[in-house]
DNA sequence: AGCCTTTGACCAGCG
DNA sequence: TCGCTGGTCAAAGGC
């Protein structure tokens, strides 16, 4: 793991700074008020908060799986992300996908695992970071489509991340959407301009269900039942992340993480050298 | 006006 | 070599 170290120190500083926005996110939750009005308020507060949270916190993954993509590229990176509704309660997993392929390029077919990595989440609209729609492919074999996303800003600013999410559960409750997520970000997208509502309309919500399950309220859709749940590459595969986040205790009625806590594990987590 | 999604066509990898 | 398949392009229309 070459440049592991400095992968991770940029990996916690993101991961502090996500934790940073959590915390305010949590004493925004705190407050309570029987006027709609301030709900609105607070809700206009809490959404950028938690975006740019969820950014923080991607971005963190991002440079974490690129670590452990340079040790080991054979074995393909799942993350598992269940941003779940507050009221339930997911647990976090990891796991391995084997063989998987997706394509670049004009055609261009190629393997998981180099710029690449993989999450499956209840909430594939909302992960930080704006994306533009542009293409929808119906796959052989599958009831659900498939929607490819790029960055907003890779006119503007180069950005090539680009997102592929295909719905893999109808379950009614919760359909569970597989997010194949390929080269980092490399927009500023926090120094750029808001998007309008219609397009955060778009941009957030734009997955199609294909069983039509009607969407639950944004807001109630981006409270995570827990605040992230990573994956362990090859190398970390001997910790199990799942132990940190069960480990974490959450009050489900208050919204109270124990964010401190949460935050020292993840350092914990993310400081591990690989013993190679 | 500007940015978005939709959707059919096109292209290239793969068997 | 050819057909199938999946990723991307780009025109059209919507918000």
């Amino acid at each position: 793991m070459g440049n592991s170290k400095l992968g991770t120190a940029a990996a916690i500083s993101e991961v502090v700074r996500g934790y940073d926005i959590i915390k305010q996110l949590q004493g925004l939750l705190q407050l309570k008020s029987r006027k709609a009005q301030d709900e609105v308020q607070m809700q206009e507060l809490a959404q950028p908060l938690f975006r740019e949270g969820l950014q923080a916190l991607n971005h963190a993954l991002s440079i974490l799986n690129s670590s452990v993509s340079k040790v080991e590229v054979k074995s393909e990176i799942v993350v598992i992300e269940s941003a779940s509704p507050v009221h339930s309660n997911n647990g976090s997993m990891v796991s391995y996908a084997s063989d998987q392929r997706i394509e670049n390029g004009r055609g261009k077919r190629r393997r998981v695992g180099e710029n690449s990595w993989i999450t499956n989440t209840t909430m594939p609209c909302d992960d930080g970071y704006q994306w533009r729609k542009y293409g929808d492919k119906k796959l052989t074999g599958s009831n659900f489509s498939r929607s490819y996303f790029r960055c907003t800003y890779k006119e503007e600013q180069g950005c090539q991340a680009k997102k592929v999410v295909q719905q893999t559960s109808d379950k009614l409750d919760m359909p569970l959407f597989q997010v194949t997520y390929t080269n980092k970000h490399t927009c500023n997208s926090q120094n750029t301009r808001s998007p309008s509502p219609t397009q955060q309309k778009s941009t957030f919500c734009s997955i199609k269900q294909d069983n039509s399950i009607n969407q639950k309220s944004h807001l109630q859709e981006c409270l995570p039942s827990r605040p992230l749940q990573l994956n362990q590459g090859s190398c970390f595969g001997d910790i199990n992340l799942r132990q940190i986040i069960s480990s974490t205790s959450m009050n489900e009625i208050n919204c109270e993480w124990d964010l401190d806590s949460l935050l020292r594990d993840f350092v914990d987590f993310a400081s591990y050298d690989c013993p190679l």
